[in-house]
DNA sequence: ATATCATTCAAGCGATGCCTTGAATGATAG
DNA sequence: CTATCATTCAAGGCATCGCTTGAATGATAT
């Protein structure tokens, strides 16, 4: 019954994949790039229930791509270190480098303007030290709470129209979101680009700013 | 159409990963990292027959991570870029980093189940002469391989929970590893015993039951 | 101890995936 | 056109996956 060593090998690669291959597990992995977080919380915001969101996590953490803690009752689960997120930042590139799918999705996102390229990080860090830029966190309060880029204002997606005759039409306009992944940033900008504003999307979110070394304002004034 | 354009998206990077989960895909995308092949020539080194070789190809093209061409009658298929490559070297990274770090962790919790002594070397040898005992080398295959105690059977952590239905529920276990400093005996124990088996640790490993002067098998059939 | 809360386990259902078998397609040779 | 070859398609069996429901576990507080 013994197989050959070989297929042993594959087979351990294959279950890292596998563990990838289901879109739950994939929200629960761009939750847990944004910090660490307790099964609950990772439940409602991904809208699985609590028991579902468990085995999913357990799979994650088969394929030590997760790791957990006891903090009391709670277990709280964090991605095991930086190379998980480099493998998903791989997985998106080589699926959005490929897939067309991606790329009508990506425009049907945008609503049909042309998407200008993103700003990088370290350009918005430099525009960020001369105040020519306005920075908007799309995210939910509670994560923008939890960190955020100095100087970003929040606003979530609802919120956007309210606050648009608050917005500069001369300076530009920086939004980000969780990452790569998320589809926030990308649906802010097509909005505030069809009101005239003069948007651009941040390259990557949160996670990959903090990954660079950047400053992140936690708790707010 | 959208329903959702975040979940459009996420199963659009599924789609790569679940690309990437089979071992006879794996197989296949390692044949052509070292060139352009054809589907016979494909199937036959990976001892896959025509037809699941040819519809595993068609499941990498839908990913996009290879591609094909007609010559002649033959159609030829090819990685699509150096990203594939690039991924499928992330994934096999990941995974043994992973596990390797899945031993270091678990060296840290000896504890959590209320562990039985372990079964001495001699012990062993009279219980194993006598059938009256099921010895599992949870090492990986290589290891095994390359040699092990006869009689004993092989499953790596990961294998371990897929072959529990086929292990005697009566008859104690033995599972043994690389030594005292290893922790995979110890952790498959723990599974076992998680499981209701009846499930003890080898007193040192391997190397130390080669010490000993015991017999060890050599080259698997 | 007992109660409570968060998490995990266990069993069952429907859907999907892998593999096999046998027939259909598409391109080339005679 | 017909025959042949390589590949692909189609349908079936069997296993696995993802989700749900309800109970069990583990840690804390009373």
């Amino acid at each position: 019954m013994s197989i050959s060593p070989k297929l042993a090998l594959l087979e351990e690669y294959a279950l890292v994949a596998r563990a990838l291959s289901a879109p739950a597990r994939l929200m629960l992995l761009e939750q847990l790039a944004q910090g660490e977080r307790g099964v609950e919380a990772l439940a409602e915001k991904t809208g699985l229930t609590i028991a579902n969101c468990s085995q999913h996590l357990q799979q994650l953490r088969r394929a030590a791509l997760v790791t957990s803690r006891r903090d009391g009752k709670a277990v709280i689960y964090r991605l095991t270190d930086a190379k998980t997120l480099e493998l998903m930042d791989l997985l998106r590139i080589v699926a959005e480098r490929n897939l067309a799918q991606v790329e009508r999705i990506l425009r049907g996102l945008s609503g049909g303007y042309d998407a200008p390229e993103p700003v990088s990080r370290a350009v918005l860090a430099a525009r960020l030290a001369e105040g020519s830029v306005t920075v908007l966190d799309v995210r939910p309060s509670d994560e923008y709470a939890a960190g955020h880029i100095p100087g970003a204002r929040n606003a979530t997606l609802a919120q956007l129209e309210q606050i648009l005759p608050t917005l500069a039409h001369d300076a530009e306009i920086v939004a980000y979101c969780r990452g790569p992944y998320c589809v926030y940033a990308h649906q802010a900008v097509a909005t505030l680009r069809r009101h005239g504003l003069n948007a651009r999307r941040l390259e990557g979110g949160l996670p990959e700013w903090r990954e660079d070394g950047r400053p992140v304002l936690i708790h707010v004034g």
